[in-house]
DNA sequence: TACTATACCTCGTACTTAAAGGTATAGGCA
DNA sequence: TGCCTATACCTTTAAGTACGAGGTATAGTA
């Protein structure tokens, strides 16, 4: 662990990021913010890590943004394209399964259920 | 992602394994596989995640081993310590920690619940 | 005898998060 | 005017970690 969020963070920023962003269009500093909201405190993502995955989403197509400028301040809003759609329900699905198999066995179950 | 999980395994194998000998004492082969069965194939750790896993928890204190041959097989069990309860009971807490997080914002809610 | 399963191990790579540091503008306040 | 803070963007560097590949050795079986 570095330090700040406890781990098991791989691959979350991405997830939540493309998970806000499927509900509404967002920028980078409004993203940290809302990711810390509304996990209360719980995760908290600093711009270091928000920029550069906005950045590659949007290179491999995950991602269109359009710069606006509102009350004087030029901001990236970032949206979701289809293809980013399928990505997130592909990893929504792979981090369902994770955290159901790391249960199963915090839970001492014999067996994990298949579904 | 590198290749065989889906993503999201930081600081899961640690999890896995000291939950699991928290309940018995195991050998890492054993742990392998007992992985591998318990999440129903979910999740597969390789021997290369799980052996320097279990050395550098026994280098830290959280687990100590012994040496048995059991027909004619060479085998380290390793259990865990009271130190190596005390990480799993942090590293649990993270878990459930993230999870939470990541659930109230897949879910959608405005806010996680504070417990 | 050869192959497979068991059982241990190390090394190198690739990936990712995080902190630190850097730029620039707007607005409040002294 | 000058200073500080919040907003808003960005890059570089460091450090950790899972994973595959590869390597050794023994027991049992075909």
């Amino acid at each position: 662990m570095r330090q700040g969020n406890p781990d098991f963070m791989n691959g979350v920023p991405e997830l939540l990021i493309l998970k806000l962003l499927a509900a509404r269009e967002m920028y980078g500093y409004e993203l940290v913010q809302s990711i810390r909201e509304q996990t209360n405190e719980a995760i908290s993502l600093s711009e270091g890590v928000v920029y550069p995955t906005l950045h590659a989403l949007e290179i491999e197509g995950a991602l269109k943004s359009r710069r606006n400028t509102v009350n004087g301040r030029s901001r990236v809003y970032y949206s979701i394209t289809k293809l980013g759609s399928r990505k997130l329900a592909r990893i929504a699905d792979a981090w369902s399964s994770v955290t159901r198999a790391v249960q199963s066995v915090l839970q001492g179950a014999k067996h994990a259920s298949a579904f």
